[in-house]
RNA sequence: CGGGGUGUAGCGCAGUCUGGUAGCGCGCCUGCUUUGGGAGCAGGAUGCCGGGAGUUCGAAUCUCUCCACCCCGACCA
């Protein structure tokens, strides 16, 4: 190559303009766009395919724990939220409130909302309120818990500031909500959620995370201790990722969920509150696109392989679909997604799509290979260089194998990339030295550092935040970075 | 809610200072030539210039006034 700087499918990229390299790979993948409503998004097929994938795996390990899904209701009475003191108070600023019912025609035109509602309704940011009212109604007997109920659904939060997938104002997600015994039981219920968000985030949407406790500042409000999953963008910046809620006896006994217990006594159930969202796609964006767009984790993506028929005359281009197709056909009969890009498009841009939306393998049969028997594959993990041309029958047996490589490839480069940008600090001096670069990631401090009377001044001057503090060092330490 | 900015074709923008028939790029449509890493040429369609009021012979442009959205902070999955 000469001087001059590769051409890349996304403008500005990561480097120039991290934020706005962002919004443009999710235009090129087409996965979303703003909608009409401020601060709302529009999920288009290829967005929402990747979600359901993901909400597909997840709702399967979730039974495997004992979940069951059901659905409450999207508004909720204001009186619900005002039960728990601390959590009205986190949550109030951002609700959005109903407050009349019916429309009638208006004078001059239009429309009116004709009756106000005597309770006002709130559109649920979360519904540990309005299901711990039902569970306060099912559950009577010790014999009734656990109490393991999950929702897929839509909340709003009233936001200030909205970015697609990261923070909008309706995002979907899916809430657990379970109930149990004893404290014992929901503490370590909550950690076995948050490991099943590890590993969900690890092994299918490689996603290295830390998973550790929030300090007490950044706990969820109303919980006694908050865990989440950390990651780390390619920005150097944090993403929570998933948070998993010991709720203690609070909501329980601001709600009335009891239960008469093995010694006869009436007794308040511990709860615990799960939840991971569309913001998980964000995350994935972050970590894993580059510079020509999105790339899938093979195990979640809308297509893992698309077969990009090459016609060179028009004469061949009933052979080479049909070629193509039963490529397809073999490729779909092992499980895999497949797509063959039968569009009226150009080939190079066919190609290019496939890139921008991170399609992990790209197949061109044209009438070259189909006159040999052969397909040429590219991974988009590696790019045009591992451009390979082999048989129908070495490819077919080898796909499967390529995916899991893909998939493997991106967990661990996002891993060392992380990894590479965690420095211990010792002091706040440290700190500061830490944060003055551009793409610093996380500092790894002493839990003490946060009494530092320097520390908080640093902190505000600098948007930092603790993150959290990292199971691995068992409450030692302290995780500190700028966050989405 | 504070500070800044922008509203003009589907998208991205110029034009506004200095008033005079609405422009450019991409995309879209038609045709021909092309097609293995973002095609070329020719033709074509698309606008209440955010809304309202004013000044003027004449307003995208000047004045007043609403409205919407974006960015930076405080808040957050």
């Amino acid at each position: 190559m000469g001087g001059g700087k590769a051409k890349t499918a996304i403008t500005p990229t990561r480097d120039e303009d991290f934020p706005t390299w962002y919004q443009n790979v999710i235009r090129a993948a087409d996965m979303a766009e703003n909608s009409p409503v401020r601060g709302c998004m529009i999920i288009k097929p290829y967005g929402y395919a990747l979600w359901e994938n993901m909400q597909r795996v997840f709702d399967g390990m979730i039974k495997r724990e004992g979940v069951q899904n059901a659905y409450f209701p999207l508004l909720i009475p204001l009186s619900f939220l005002s039960r728990e003191a601390e959590h009205v108070e986190g949550f109030a600023k951002e609700c959005a409130v109903v407050t009349h019912h019916r429309l009638v025609a208006a004078e001059g035109g239009g429309l009116k909302p004709a009756g106000e509602l005597e309770e006002p309704l709130i559109v649920r940011p979360t519904s540990e309120t309005i299901i711990g009212d039902s569970m306060a109604r099912w559950i009577q007997s010790y014999r009734d818990l656990p109490l393991k109920l999950n929702q897929w659904c839509n909340v709003m939060r009233w936001e200030m500031r909205t970015r697609m997938f990261l923070r909008t104002s309706e995002f979907l997600w899916q809430e657990g909500h379970n109930a149990f015994e004893t404290a014992e039981e929901a503490r370590a219920d909550a950690l076995k959620m948050l490991d099943v968000y590890a590993e969900f985030a690890r092994d299918y949407l490689a996603l290295p995370v830390i998973c550790g406790e929030k300090t007490a500042d950044e706990r969820f409000p109303g919980a006694v201790a908050t865990y989440a999953i950390e990651g780390m963008m390619q920005d150097g910046k944090a993403l929570q990722a998933g948070t998993s809620h010991d709720l203690g006896q609070n909501f329980a006994r601001s709600i009335g969920i009891l239960f008469q217990g093995r010694d006869g006594q009436e007794h308040h159930a511990y709860t615990t509150s799960w939840g991971i969202s569309t913001r998980l796609i964000g995350g994935m964006l972050m970590t894993h696109g580059d510079d020509d767009g999105m790339l899938m984790p093979p195990k979640v993506a809308p297509q893992q392989i698309v077969i990009i028929p090459v016609i060179r005359d028009e004469s061949t281009q009933g052979a080479v679909y049909e070629y193509a197709n039963k490529i397809a056909a073999q490729l779909r009969d092992k499980g895999l997604r497949v797509f063959v890009d039968e569009r009226e498009e150009r080939t190079p841009n066919k190609m290019w799509d496939a890139v921008k939306k991170g399609i992990p393998l790209r197949v061109e049969a044209g009438q070259r290979e189909m006159e040999a028997g052969d397909v040429t594959c590219v991974r988009r993990d590696l790019g045009k260089d591992s451009k390979e041309t082999l048989s129908v029958e070495a490819f077919c047996a080898k796909a499967e194998t390529l995916l899991e490589d893909i998939q493997r490839n991106l967990y661990s480069r996002a891993e060392k990339f992380r990894d590479e940008r965690i420095s211990d600090v010792k002091t706040v001096a440290d700190l500061q030295a830490c944060f003055a670069g551009d793409a610093p990631g996380f500092a790894k401090a002493p839990l003490a550092l946060l009494d530092d009377p320097a520390y908080a001044p640093l902190r505000d001057e600098l948007s930092l935040t603790t993150r959290c503090m990292p199971f691995e060092d068992e409450g030692r330490t302290v995780l500190i970075g700028k966050a989405y």
